[in-house]
DNA sequence: TATTGTTATACTCTATAACTATA
DNA sequence: TATAGTTATAGAGTATAACAATA
């Protein structure tokens, strides 16, 4: 066989272990009145000031649909947008206080529950773990 | 320090990996022309022949959302309503065979996705790496 | 009355296409 | 002309509440 065996069992338990992370994501968002979108768009804006264009592309979206995404988020006080001084087209999107202390909030619940998620491996198979992770997302913040 | 120490690392990887593995069910799905609902939908009904309120609680859904994924479904020739014998009220919900066809191609499709992400691994950590995740996700199929 | 499922309604999220304003 | 962003429109997905039909 010249193509590798998918090997089923890593296969589905990556799939379960993605539903249960993205369960996880979504109820504690929700706790917070949150939708998924709404928690990356101020995950991102955590440490960042981006235009739209880039905000897009950050968060793999067409422009207009973040241009819906960033009202509601606005509306509700989460976002604003910042006028550029040197493009009068342009604008930045900065998290508004509010914004940041929710954002801090909902990621330090999501770490506590996936802390609970991992609980059942020993802090060494843990650390094992956090390695083979390392090496298949390369890009991880 | 009572609380464990969340391990941000471990989190972060796990969070992106999530991402990874979501991103690959959702593109796959869209070059079926299917979402992720809808392949959601299909994967449950590969082995199962449920009654919408069995069907809704697999998915997590309200049963209202229910009917619309399955009508949407269902007008796409994927799924099929099968009234009860027994009772009145009550159907059955069942992948037709282009339904069935489209799932295993979809699943196969992923299951060759998710073996290239982990094709930094070598195959020893990968079966330690299954290992870990039949811990922490003891509902796999 | 209780249960199975649908319908009515509303909102979020997303995309494509057309548009505005500025560069 | 090209770019930054919005608006118009449409459709999927979801929820809550009200409903219909059957048990």
């Amino acid at each position: 066989m010249l193509t590798p065996m998918p090997d089923l069992s890593l296969v589905d338990g990556l799939v379960q272990l993605t539903f249960a992370v993205q369960d996880i994501l979504t109820r504690m968002a929700e706790e917070h009145d949150l939708s998924l979108a709404q928690l990356r768009l101020l995950g991102i804006l955590r440490d960042r000031e981006p235009g739209m264009r880039e905000l897009a592309r950050y968060l793999d979206l067409e422009k207009s649909s973040l241009s819906g995404l960033v009202d509601r988020a606005g509306s509700r006080g989460l976002v604003e947008r910042v006028p550029s001084a040197e493009d009068r087209r342009a604008a930045t999107i900065r998290a508004t206080a509010r914004g940041r202390r929710l954002i801090r909030l909902v990621e330090a619940e999501v770490e506590a529950e996936v802390a609970k998620l991992v609980a059942p491996l020993s802090s060494s198979e843990r650390r094992e773990l956090a390695q083979f992770l390392a090496k298949l997302t390369p890009g991880a913040a």
